[in-house]
Parts: C-alpha cells; structure tokens; sequence
DNA sequence: TTGTAGGCGTTATCAG
DNA sequence: CTGATAACGCCTACAA
C-alpha cells in the first residue's frame, strides 16, 4: 500500500495525499477528508525508508553503549533517558551495542552499521572503548563521554571524577581512615584508569600515599567485586575502608562482607560509584559517588543535537561533576 | 557519495558497483580490485534507506518492551539477549519503549512507529500492555509473550507461571508456613493477574485459602515493595513467608526487614520472582523464581523468526516453565 | 489549490 | 561479464 494506492482511490493526485500526510496546510478540506478517509480505511502508513530518502534526512541518532553483561543497570538507565530525550525531540534512536568482551574494535563495527543507516551523528557512551576509534574517519557529528584523548573532530563531555572521589575521600578521612584500598575495574579501560587516577590524586591531596597492595584490578562486575575484596581482606594489615570503581562492584564486595561477619559502616567503610538506584537498597544502604546515567545521557542527548543543529559554529563545552552521596555504609575505622 | 559517483570515479557503471558491494560472484577480480580501492578511498557506505526501498525487505524488526524507570534490570536483560539472536542471524533491532506508566496505550504509538520503519516483524515483551492492542489491525508477523487473551493472528509465548510459583509454595508449605503473604504489583497488569492466580491456586492445591489480609497491592518497584510489605507487617497476625511478583519488589521489602531488625531466612520466609543477577548479592541472597530475561528473550526471538520466515504454515508451540530457585531467603516459620 | 515530472540511492531485469 | 533502464515509495519544484 503506497502513496499512489491512496491517491488511486482516493481520486487525487499523489501528490496531494503527499500533502495531506505531511500536513501541508493549502489543501482544500474536501480532499484531506477524503483521502484521510482512504487512508484509516486501508491502514496505510507511510514508508519512512522511502521519505528519509527523498527528503535526505532520516531524524535518527544512533547510540553506542557497552555491553550490559551481567545486566549492571547503568547501561540501560542510559539508554531509557537518552532515548526519551530524544524522542522528544523527534528524534529516533538506533541502539547499539559494543560487545567490548570479546572484541574491543567492535565499536567500529557499530559505528559503520550506524552509517548505513544514515544517523544523523552518533553519541558514544562508552566510557573507554572509544579509543578503538583512533583511526576510524569522522565524517559525521559525534560525542564521547569521558574520553581521556580529545579529539578536535568530536565533541566530549568533560566527566570531572575527581570532585566526586575527593568528597568521597575527605569523608573517609575526617572519620579517620589512613589505610584506604580501592577496588579497580580493568585498568585498560580509560574510565577506569581515570578514575583510579583521580582516586590516587585524591590520597596524595590528604597526604596519604597508596600503597601498592591496597589497589585491586578486578572484573567491574558483581562476581568481581565479590572476589576482588578477599585480596584485600587477606592482607596482613587489611585497608579500614576501600572505594569502589562502581556499585555493581561495591555491592559484590558487600555480599562478600556479609558473609565474612564483616558488617559495612561498622567494622569497615565501603563506598561505590555510580549511585544506581539500588543503592538505596542495599544493606547498609551504599554510600556512593554520584555518576548519574539520567543526567549523562541528557547531557549527552544536548550536546549530540548541539553538533548537530549547529557544527563547528558553537561548542559550548559540557562537563559533568561526580559528587559524593553520604548513606550508611561508611564509618569510622574499626580497630 | 552514492554508488553512481564510486562508478564514476573507477570508469565502471553502477550495476558493477552494486554487484561488487553486494558479493556477487561473476565480476572481473580487475574491476572489483579496482572499485574496492575507490570504496575505501572516499570512505563510501552503502546507504540501508535506498537498499531496504529497492530490495522491499529491511531485515530490521521491532522490540517493544515496557518502561525501564527505576532501572529494573529486566527489561534491559531482555533487550540485550534480544538484540544478540537477531544479530547472530543478520537481523537489526528497532527497540521501542513502551511509557505505560503515563499512556497505557502507548504500545499502539510504538507499533506505528515500527511499522513505519518497515520492520519485518515485532516482539511485544510488556507482559500485560499487550492488551491495549487488541483493537490494532495487525498486519505483520507480531508475537506476545504470557499474553491471556490469545489472538488468532499473533502467536503467544504461553508462561507457565504456576510451575514455578507451586514448587516455590510447596517448600514454604514443607517448612510448616501456612499464612503465606503476597505483594502484588498492579493487578490490572495481565501478567501480575496471572502471577497472583497461580499463586492462590497453588496455595489452594495445598489445602491453604487465602485471606485477603494477606495480599498487598502495590507498584512493582523497590519503592514499591519497600513500603507494600508494611502493610503486612502491621497486620495483627503478619504471615510467616511472603511471596513478591518481582525481585525488585522483594528487594525492596528486604531492605524494610532489615530496618526494622526482621532477618529474612530467619524471623521470615522471602520469596522474589525473575531471578535477577543481582539475587546472589542480596543478603540473604534472595531465593526466587526463575524468568529468565535471556531465555525469554531467546524464545521470542526464535518465535518470531518462525512466523516470519515460515508464516501461518508451521506454528509450533513455544512456552517457557518457572522455576523455584532456593537461596537463603527462606526458612521455617518463626512463631 | 492541484497535478506532472524528476530525483533520492539502490537493486533487478534485461540485452549486448 | 557488463551496462543501460526501470523500478522501489516518497518529496518537491514547477507548471497549470
């Protein structure tokens, strides 16, 4: 069923029904009735690969975010705000994912299948996996989130971790801790890497020096926080408090905790990062360090439509600043 | 650049260029040599608008899935193993949120839209907003999941609640419970009606009725769940054990225990549904019953596949079967 | 206000 | 094996 079908039986030209389907308003009234008329009876529905072509816009934005293995929630957060935001704006979504387990560059791949589809500029959320898109051609308007290498041809949104890690930090420290351990995601991950950065920049602020043993590279996940932990727990002179790269991680070692009789805001601190809404759930409930995916993905939403709509001609720089949420699992030390 | 301009530049017509792109096998090695090399010089991509328009096939279909607010993991499980099956057999995912929460029959709007995008087919995964579309005209291959009212043109992925909620029920029964609570999400959710019938069934087929005391209606959110379970606790005689219709449900009730110093797995019995990761990591990690986004997710695929590839010719049946998973949430009743 | 003709980027069907 | 030529469904001057 097509255009032509309607204006057939609608005895008009094509070109009116067109009009009346765009709503273009010089159209006698006689003739919208009609052919809307037609057009409820046999429930047509315009051919939206057929319109981006002929208008050469397709109003769809593709989104690249990280595999949500293991369903960490932060990921789909993400994608519900962005895409709200953009659908607001009449905007389509194109989602996809980079299955950054098995094969970094994947993000490539995505980047090209996103072209095909003729999106008018690709929001990358990836938070590290960016970088396997060093060599990749950049013709179309593009944003990444806390990527550590600026690109001149792609905008970034700024993430200022170590705001949110040093309030973090000042709280353990007020309360008295000096041996603080720190839970690593994978360190080849530029995210992560910053993070641990700006958690070491934060120590050395308060005078404190890390010592090697106290920082522990596991997998971000449930399971690797889990196991994370115990290296730290084994240690002759165990840390009084750790900070976590994200909740999924922080929950993981709450649940390895618990089961050691170790009780979280009593006889050690634990802190997480990302403030998931669960976090208000756990037991004690998380103390965190605020990464917002509703307000990242608007951020990045604006900043996407921004390069769109405008180009090179306005850049307005966006940033986003973590911040410290006090909840119940930090303490004094527990000697 | 188009197919017409790569022709252009590599003195060859534009049927070589398409058959070239398109791996056609009957084509001089010189002239795909040579028009490979103009491909890759100028960065050319096909264009997905212009094929799915000449081929009159997309390979795209639609995935409709309810709201993730809160970030409930289950939906965003479900989109990931989702999107994986279709790309392992050369399809692409249109997902679509559903906002029941504002305009239950927001489901329409997001159908239009995919068909509009010219998909081949659509999974419904709302587990209950299907319903709003009984007055839709369906004209594409379309299935539901755990749908009541089977329609003649979608198929339905039947979910065998009761199973898993009669094995669940049995253990509370074979521990000595015999007021066994029940928090409900919104029962004019289908999916949330046939959990709480199978669950009173099950109780009836152990010789327990239920007293209406002993069910709480409330959202299906940690909130929810939090604040659903005190109206349990307040009741004169609270239940032993309480059943939730979610993990995130149970999750949150867990953490209104824990403040007011009940232990699940020991003062009482505390029984989720889904078995979401984030189970293990619960303390006491929480037993549950098993909706496993992914199988689900593969299920529906599969489903789908079928009715397209095949249409009305081979219908087989799919159905997915519950299971109770035991952790430590559960106990004896304590009196 | 309406209709006609041409084009968007690709595939497919023909002759050559 | 290659190259015209005509679709695919829609939009948009331009002409009537």
């Amino acid at each position: 069923m097509n255009i032509r079908e309607i204006a057939h039986r609608a005895r008009v030209s094509h070109s009116t029904v067109s009009r009346i389907i765009n709503n273009i308003e010089t159209v006698d009234p006689v003739l919208v009735r009609r052919v809307q008329k037609v057009i409820a009876e046999v429930g047509y529905r315009p051919n939206h690969q057929a319109r981006a072509l002929a208008r050469g816009r397709t109003r769809t934005i593709g989104l690249i975010v990280s595999e949500l293995s293991g369903g960490n929630p932060f990921f789909s957060e993400i994608i519900l705000y962005f895409e709200r935001a953009a659908v607001e704006q009449g905007y389509e979504v194109l989602i996809s994912f980079a299955d950054t387990q098995t094969h970094p560059d994947h993000v490539a791949v995505c980047v090209t299948r996103l072209q095909e589809r003729q999106v008018e500029g690709i929001a990358v959320m990836t938070f590290g996996m960016e970088r396997y898109l060093r060599d990749y051609p950049i013709n179309l308007p593009m944003i990444y989130a806390g990527s550590d290498n600026e690109l001149p041809k792609v905008r970034n949104i700024r993430i200022d971790y170590l705001t949110g890690i040093r309030e973090a930090v000042r709280h353990l420290v007020d309360f008295g801790h000096q041996r603080i351990g720190y839970l690593s995601g994978q360190l080849d991950w530029s995210s992560m890497r910053t993070r641990y950065n700006a958690f070491r920049r934060a120590l050395k602020g308060f005078g404190i020096t890390l010592e090697n043993e106290l920082t522990v590279e596991c997998e971000h996940t449930w399971d690797g926080g889990a196991s994370g932990i115990v290296n730290l727990l084994n240690l002759p002179k165990p840390p009084t408090a750790v900070l976590c790269c994200n909740d999924v991680t922080a929950i993981g070692a709450l649940k390895t905790l618990g089961m050691r009789g170790i009780q979280a805001g009593k006889d050690m601190a634990l802190v997480g990062f990302d403030d998931l809404t669960m976090c208000r759930f756990t037991q004690p409930s998380l103390s965190t360090i605020r990464f917002s995916p509703m307000e990242l993905a608007n951020l990045a939403f604006r900043a996407l439509l921004e390069e769109i709509q405008e180009g090179d001609s306005r850049r307005s720089q966006f940033e986003y600043k973590t911040h410290f949420v006090l909840r119940e699992s930090t303490c004094a030390p527990n000697r």
